[in-house]
DNA sequence: TATACATTCCATGGAATGATGGAATATAGT
DNA sequence: ACTATATTCCATCATTCCATGGAATGTATA
């Protein structure tokens, strides 16, 4: 069964009924999709999944993963131009961090709901 | 200042730490970055948003939002891919609605959490 | 300042994505 | 069965994404 908010007339193929709709702003909707789509690779997720336990260098996260420095810092930085993880420089490394509790929330409540789906 | 869980000694050049650390399935990770993937445009989730407010039909969206039906109907796939959406066939026309309170959830708290951080 | 180490910047080639048009399928009404 | 409407399927083409190598930048230490 289908769950709607409100159970107004259904559209007819002649005239559909006017939708009367508050959006949010195009620049929320451009940022959300950013987010989301920093998100959106399970190698970016890992990264994540791994700065969920506590904040990394990127050496640090490449030798864990078995990946190129590079290729993770293109991965970091882009999760960083989306505001999930912060950095910041203590000598010679950089440290990236999950960048709040939403975030954190975001990715846990994410994961919980996937893998609940899977038993379904 | 950085946030962590827990406050272990940094790593250093010559040899990391050894991070323990419990992942999650490989599998958790594919599907959540598809549920992300899908998510990541802002097109798609101009539909979420509509979808938010009732369920519709294919051409009532395309409509709506000046777009050819194909196109809607392709995005609204892999909305449906995803799991993102629910969809049922009544008459001639077929409903799409947001699949479940998670999603809707995950919508709206990314959405707001977006729109607050632009205050910032 | 010279050297080593950590990270980022930049350009590139190959893969994945996405919009679109036209054909195919499904449903309702005549 | 025939027609009209709604949606999906499929192939194509342009765009975007992504990993990678090599150069450049920043930092610490001798």
């Amino acid at each position: 069964m289908v769950t709607t908010v409100d159970d107004s007339p259904a559209c007819t193929a002649e005239s559909h009924e006017p939708h009367v709709h508050s959006p949010r702003a195009e620049r929320t909707r451009v940022e959300g999709a950013k987010l989301f789509q920093a998100l959106g690779s399970p190698e970016r997720l890992e990264l994540m999944e791994l700065l969920l336990d506590r904040e990394h260098c990127v050496s640090e996260l490449a030798d864990e993963l078995g990946e190129k420095v590079t290729t993770v810092s293109q991965r970091l930085q882009q999760l960083h131009r989306a505001r999930l993880v912060i950095k910041e420089r203590r000598g010679k490394h950089i440290y990236y961090a999950v960048a709040d509790h939403h975030v954190r929330d975001l990715l846990i409540n994410t994961f919980d709901h996937v893998e609940e789906d899977r038993l379904r």
